[in-house]
DNA sequence: GCCGTTTTCGGCCCGACTGTTTTCAGTCG
């Protein structure tokens, strides 16, 4: 796959052209053509060989013909130009909040920046702040988004920006003068990262309540504080950006602070083709406003119904919208149970009984218990006995349960030479069998899951990839392989939705979804309150456009009775 | 550089904040 070479050559020319002033359609256009090909689900290297380069939105003559160079030859002349004289090294640093394409093409050419260490010693000695247009507030910025650049270069997962937004927006809720609140930004859209968190909120008196906002707990600096916007960083180093707008204008507001920016392009080239414009303000038809109060005006303007935000990143969302063949997508309150949780029989810290408990207040009717099997000795795994003793246990704590079920469920490592770490015999007395690999990340990865699949008590593969993010990569593991060995058995694969892994992934259950594979959420939950987590899982269904009949946890406990039979019976 | 339900030429999404300016460029989202 080159997609993502591409995409980043693009990327790069697109920077290099900006930084030395060129005309911004022209770099627009590169932007552009290499978010789609970063975006593109197919090989390019078959889109090409098909003939169908030019059919791609954004490819035009020049673009195929580059992309056609750099796939026959391995190298793209126009890249090659524009790195001789704008370096890699040197576009890293637009990453530098507070440091622009034009200042550091100014640093190049009349200081001889290179690098992090160059601009370091340029800020340092004064030349920086001697340059046409520069000061010692602006080279002051730059120092301290320096600064940042090199202690947060990550993103931050959507499990640890969640809290600090809600308990921000709770704390603004009450502030005076505030009539209502949203997250925005890609945290509203549940991505598995968010760069920063939105907020949005309406009020008529803007000043003061950014005033309050920027001297909340836990703010460590203010970026920018003015009428209808405010910016600052908090304890960890995440940005929050808080915007104020006036009632009349918060669904545009918050349509357009939601993103994706892709996404909104879209919808504002449509508008236009219609004759009008939409800005964050609302929807108007030369001077006069049309809409605003609500996200739907915004859609309705341009005859589209509701897009649900997890979808709104151009990646098919508008045509289907516009040919009614939007999803139906599974919501919380289809949800009936979870497939994957610990309690203290391995590695988990709480009883079945406070866990059921837990489970039955969130409104659940099932949840299965899927402890360590006796090979996880790191995560106290079971052995025989003791999974045979917590049936037991299970069993009497149903007995005095109405309307609840916990299921009799393992975690199963899928072990090194590809057997199952208990036998058929025993998974076959459970109800739900969860397999995973745990060891062994580079050994023949995907024939040992196909094997597992082809077990008859295996329902679902946890965590099918194995990825931590932005910490380890995941197994070597063919998954379109995976996914057709679930299709054919009828194996289900797992969204696991502990935040560090949302495993399957978004795009990733949607190809499995196209593929006729069923999903099954599991929290993965080692303490009651991570059955939370949930929502995470959630949110990556939603984002795979998963609908209520593609995910197992909406399924009755009568419904699953019979898709958690042996295959053979089924 | 791309693209066409007004266009094969002339457009291309829109606005706030900051700092350095005397009317605006750069940066960000």
């Amino acid at each position: 796959m080159k997609n993502r070479a591409i995409a980043e050559m693009f990327g790069r020319i697109a920077d290099a052209l900006e930084m030395k002033g060129e005309l911004p359609f022209r770099v627009n256009a590169y932007r552009k053509a290499s978010r789609v090909i970063q975006d593109l689900r197919e090989d390019i290297e078959d889109i090409w060989k098909e003939g169908r380069l030019r059919d791609i939105p954004g490819i035009g003559e020049g673009m195929a013909q580059k992309i056609e160079q750099f796939l026959s030859t391995g190298s793209m002349d126009k890249y090659e130009e524009v790195v001789r004289e704008v370096s890699p090294d040197l576009i890293e640093l637009l990453g530098i909040q507070g440091l622009g394409p034009r200042t550091l093409f100014m640093a190049q050419q009349k200081l001889n920046v290179r690098n992090l260490d160059d601009l370091s010693r340029v800020i340092e000695n004064g030349s920086l702040e001697a340059l046409p247009g520069m000061g010692a507030k602006k080279v002051e910025n730059i120092r301290k988004g320096m600064q940042l650049f090199l202690a947060s270069m990550e993103r931050i997962s959507l499990g640890v920006a969640l809290p600090v937004a809600e308990e921000m927006i709770e704390r603004l809720r009450k502030t005076t003068g505030v009539t209502r609140i949203s997250m925005a930004g890609s945290l509203r859209r549940y991505k598995e990262t968010v760069g920063d968190i939105d907020v949005l909120c309406e009020g008529k008196t803007g000043g003061d309540i950014i005033q309050k906002f920027t001297t909340l707990p836990g703010v460590v600096r203010v970026l920018a504080s003015g009428e209808t916007k405010g910016s600052v960083l908090v304890e960890g180093g995440t940005q929050v950006d808080l915007r104020v707008v006036e009632p009349d204008s918060f669904g545009s507001a918050l349509q357009y602070f939601t993103g994706s920016k892709a996404h909104n392009i879209r919808l504002r080239e449509m508008a236009k083709k219609r004759g009008l414009k939409i800005s964050e303000y609302g929807v108007f038809r030369g001077t006069e406003k049309v809409g605003g109060r609500d996200e739907e005006d915004i859609y309705s303007a341009v005859g589209l119904p509701l897009i649900p935000p997890e979808l709104r990143e151009d990646w098919g969302e508008i045509e289907a919208a516009m040919e009614g063949r939007l999803p139906e997508l599974v919501s919380s309150a289809d949800m009936r149970g979870d497939f994957h949780v610990h309690s203290s029989y391995s590695d988990g810290s709480d009883s079945i009984a406070s866990i059921a408990e837990k489970a039955a207040a969130m409104g659940y009717s099932f949840v299965a218990i899927c402890d360590h099997s006796k090979t996880a000795r790191y995560a106290g795994g079971m052995n025989k006995d003791t999974l045979l003793a917590q049936m037991e246990e299970i069993r009497s704590v149903n007995s005095g349960l109405k309307g609840f079920r916990v299921l009799a469920g393992i975690e199963v490592d899928i072990m090194a030479d590809g057997r199952l770490d208990f036998s058929d015999e025993i998974l076959g007395k459970l109800d739900v069998v969860v397999a995973s690999v745990h060891s062994g990340f580079k050994q023949r990865v995907t024939e040992r899951i196909l094997a597992a699949m082809k077990n008859p008590h295996v329902d679902i593969i946890g965590h099918p990839t194995g990825r931590l993010i932005s910490r380890r990569e995941g197994y070597e593991v063919d998954l379109e392989r995976v996914m057709r060995g679930a299709a054919e058995t009828g194996t289900a694969l797992e969204i696991n939705a502990y935040y560090d892994r949302m495993d399957l992934s978004d795009l990733n259950c949607r190809k499995a979804k196209e593929l006729g594979v069923s999903l099954a959420i599991g929290t993965d939950a080692h303490h009651l309150e991570q059955l939370e987590f949930a929502k995470f899982g959630l949110g990556v269904a939603r984002r795979g456009w998963l609908e209520k009949r593609d995910l197992l946890n909406t399924f009755t406990l009568n419904q699953l009775a019979k898709r958690m039979a042996p295959k053979s019976r089924r």
